[in-house]
DNA sequence: CGCGAGCTTGACGTTGTTCAACTAGAGTGG
DNA sequence: CCACTCTAGTTGAACAACGTCAAGCTCGCG
């Protein structure tokens, strides 16, 4: 169990809580940050899960995270893949009531979770607050909409290519993480079989342009990616 | 050429003003308003265009308008259908400096043009309106994030079925419109080959589901839409 | 050593795109 | 009033892409 009295990390150092104090003072802050609750997760663990209801917003301070619409059958997809530290709504609509996504983490991961309710009334007092939750909110959507149109019109290896540049410029560059997902994560975010990213990945590799080392996938030639997801 | 003098349409029974003026005073109101500029723009018109600077948010009173995404090479991609009274942003991210997309006129159109950033001011000053704006502007992203989720795992019959659903529900139910759009534009909407989206129509059209009278579209079997759309 | 989970590869059938030919209607000019 | 052209719709055949299935592999762990 984790011991509640001593906190996993120091709220004065809090990248949510400089943001937010750009805005609201230290006092109104202060409900905010007491009525949150420190926890930590491991790889694979769900964090809120599709369906339930929202009454806490997350904020990711260190870790990778995924957002997944989980269908029947256990066919899984990604429609997200962030690393921290960021502030994560119920799949970013933090108007929702409803999780309309489950959120998972791919690595260990140091979350905040920060009640809805007490937030959403001091952004609402504070406009800027609101609009620079809402720019950042926004940011993550579009990313997952120009992914879906890459998907849309685009054969797999332009998708795996467009997958692999998005995590190595959004997750994994200059990070401490190594570029490790499962085939069937990558094969959940491309929406193709996993033995379909399989083949591609091996393809990739055979080319020259990314090697694979066990799990571990390192990227060669961003440039020669760059022109496969161009052409599609 | 039109006549600015008089107005397309009346201000006073204006929707997009009775819900700013919920939060804002019609003092605050008024410049916003004077600032605003009525047009009309006919079928096949693009009201703006991506890559274009945002200066404007386009407030939809009357008619029917297509998000779209054009790649090179004509192959454009619709994005979502949105009937009026609406109000829409530069691809309803109203935060952005650039038009992430194309918006274009499907049917005749009635808009006004709202200048980006007074909007945003009173906004910001009254989070309300922020607040009511942004859970408006989330609705169809989401709407078009479940057509990408759609998209990404279903077969052709079950995407167009998903396209017909939606527009049914979204665009075409108690509405005076009638339910024409191009085979063209369905192919964009479901991200196949126009040919595709004949054949799966005409096979609707024999099996009973819809009839097709010249570009009309008449559903006549919703429950066996939502079959197909569930079984993919 | 055995077992299971994840990874990998190839064969095969289905789905969907591309191409080409044909049709119907609408607008244009002689 | 008749070619003509242009656009949208339609259909079928050939081919490529992709998913499914089945088999074998590797690695870590008990």
């Amino acid at each position: 169990m984790i011991d509640q009295t001593t906190p996993l990390f120091d709220c004065n150092t809090c990248l949510f809580r400089l943001l937010t104090c750009q805005y609201v003072s230290a006092d109104e802050f202060e409900p905010i940050r007491q009525a949150s609750i420190q926890l930590h997760f491991k790889k694979g663990e769900t964090i809120f899960k599709q369906g339930t209801k929202s009454t806490h917003l997350v904020f990711l301070h260190k870790g990778i995270v995924k957002f997944i619409d989980e269908v029947d059958s256990g066919k899984d997809f990604i429609l997200a893949i962030v690393k921290g530290p960021k502030l994560l709504g119920a799949s970013n609509l933090f108007f929702k009531e409803t999780n309309v996504l489950s959120l998972v983490a791919v690595e260990e991961c140091d979350i905040c979770m920060i009640d809805q309710k007490l937030l959403l009334n001091a952004a609402v007092k504070h406009g800027e607050l609101l609009l620079a939750m809402c720019e950042r909110s926004i940011e993550m959507f579009q990313a997952s909409i120009f992914n879906f149109i890459s998907l849309a019109h685009k054969q797999v290896h332009g998708r795996i290519a467009d997958i692999l540049i998005y995590l190595w410029e959004n997750v994994y560059k200059d990070s401490e993480y190594e570029f490790i997902l499962s085939r069937k994560e990558i094969a959940e975010f491309a929406a193709c079989s996993h033995e379909n990213a399989i083949t591609t990945l091996s393809k990739f590799n055979k080319e020259g342009l990314i090697t694979l080392k066990g799990k571990k996938i390192i990227i060669n030639d961003l440039e020669k990616l760059y022109t496969i997801s161009k052409i599609g």
